[in-house]
DNA sequence: TCATATAGGGATAAATTGATCCCCTATTGC
DNA sequence: GCAATAGGGGATCAATTTATCCCTATATGA
């Protein structure tokens, strides 16, 4: 397992919330389990960007941080399921303010991220 | 400068966000200047643990996706000042909603996050 | 003359994150 | 026996992000 080399800063709340934030998919994950997704299987085919192996480290994490519990169900083959804890039930409203904000500016999101590289970069010979 | 060799997702407002949002200080650059802190030096002085070189090539990401604007002013020492932009403004309630939460739950994140390594890990030699 | 302040950037190294590949478990059904 | 199913993990590589080091410029003040 990776091991950590640097401390991490935690001066500030926005320090905080982006240790247990921080992570290509964990919003992600936190809001599909909640919408009900709680299977891992379940949770792959809703993010069929990601590959298994990250999701399961992305969960770990999630778990780690007391947002996720785990449940194994002793069965064969195995059935997992994933819900949020009350803590990280406290965070939805927070994801959802940053969905609607994004839904809200997605034209606008596109434009600014697609119109890379900047003009200075613009090369004529295209 | 660093040259993207893989395309981003932009499949829902979730990655949109984070193409504009990921970068370990891009949010407390926002929201410091929003308070009025508005020179490169200033907000160096509110994040000491960011490099000057990395401000700057954060900065100028913020102003590439249109969230500040940057204004030279022709003196000598120079001068420069961020203001956020229209746009950038309408990201500062979804800032607050992200502070909010997480001073609320500072005591919590402070523990989960420094409980690691997690027990399963727990040398017992130490 | 030299340090300070102010803003910036190139080159490079280090740290972190994410992706790939291949392996394991055990049962059911063919 | 072999494939499929469901969940998982080690090793390793690639991509990305952040940090470090050192350089530029000009004016002011000691």
């Amino acid at each position: 397992m990776y091991e950590r080399k640097t401390t991490p800063n935690l001066n500030c709340g926005l320090d905080l919330i982006g240790e247990v934030l921080y992570g290509k998919w964990k919003i992600r994950l936190l809001w599909f389990i909640d919408q009900g997704y709680q299977r891992p299987s379940e949770l792959q085919r809703k993010i069929p960007d990601a590959s298994r192996r990250v999701l399961n480290i992305q969960l770990k994490e999630l778990e780690d941080h007391e947002l996720v519990t785990r449940k194994i169900y002793p069965v064969v083959p195995p059935k997992v399921e994933y819900s949020l804890t009350d803590f990280g039930k406290t965070l939805i409203p927070v994801i959802a303010t940053l969905g609607q904000w994004s839904d809200e500016h997605e034209e606008r999101l596109r434009e600014v991220i697609l119109k890379q590289p900047v003009s200075s970069d613009i090369d004529v010979r295209n």
